[in-house]
DNA sequence: GCAGGACTTGAAGAATTGTTCATATTCATA
DNA sequence: TATGAATATGAACAATTCTTCAAGTCCTGC
């Protein structure tokens, strides 16, 4: 096995790391948009937006192209799909299956319980939730 | 607005984002491990190993169970096994795909070091795209 | 009870990444 | 050609994440 692999991975999946992008990739399972578009939907500044479809593309996860005065972008393979779809089903199992949906409870209504629910549900010496 | 679902799979990706975390979730696919060994096959420092494991018991990728005087991690759910098929797939097509192969082929001849190469391989700022 | 191994934790500084603002670039139209 | 819209880039600063090191907890065996 080449040694490196796994750096390239987390690289990989580094990338896929932040809202903005996993937005854009979401959005681009429906078919190539123009960046106006994904503009549109994302909330989010469009300098930042750009700069976060520059880390998809020097990853080749999406693709660019130019028609006139607009620029489409397009997922570059279909596999991203999947792997969304897979990420999905393991962070719903993850909801359901942990105290985690407390959290997500807690959120929309920002209620003030001490926040002991899901910590209280997992066994492992660990007392902080991820934020 | 259904809240930030995306948020959560970027931070779930995130925690993939790491090569020792890679490395670990990998090595854990072939079943329960007890630290010491991972910290055999993973060329880290103990506590550095510790820092990351707890990163993948928050997100509870990973469950930790004590057996005496050692540590049991384990994969918390197999889903975790299908992802990391799904990445190495992209990875692997996006590698023979487009100029990376580059990379690696160089990442295979420094074959013993731990991951540097490839970083030094791949220029982190390339704008070689946007054909 | 205490010594030592196996792990974990906290905290500080280093490194990486994200946001923002100002400026470029590219194209379309007047 | 000048203007303006759409997008990209660079650079400065803020925020997050990593590494390391010095303790800290748990357990086992003496």
């Amino acid at each position: 096995m080449p040694v490196p692999l796994y750096q390239a991975k987390a690289e990989f999946f580094r990338t896929l790391g932040h809202p903005a992008r996993i937005r854009v990739l979401e959005l681009l399972q429906d078919g190539p948009r123009p960046v106006r578009e994904l503009l549109a939907e994302i909330d989010i500044e469009a300098s930042s937006l750009s700069q976060q479809l520059a880390v998809l593309r020097r990853t080749q996860l999406v693709t660019a192209t130019r028609d006139g005065n607009t620029v489409v972008y397009a997922l570059s393979t279909p596999d991203v799909s999947e792997l969304l779809r897979t990420a999905r089903s393991i962070l719903t199992d993850m909801i359901t299956d942990q105290g985690l949906l407390l959290d997500q409870l807690r959120a929309d209504t920002d209620a003030d319980d001490g926040g002991r629910g899901a910590d209280a549900a997992r066994p492992s010496t660990d007392r902080t939730l991820l934020a």
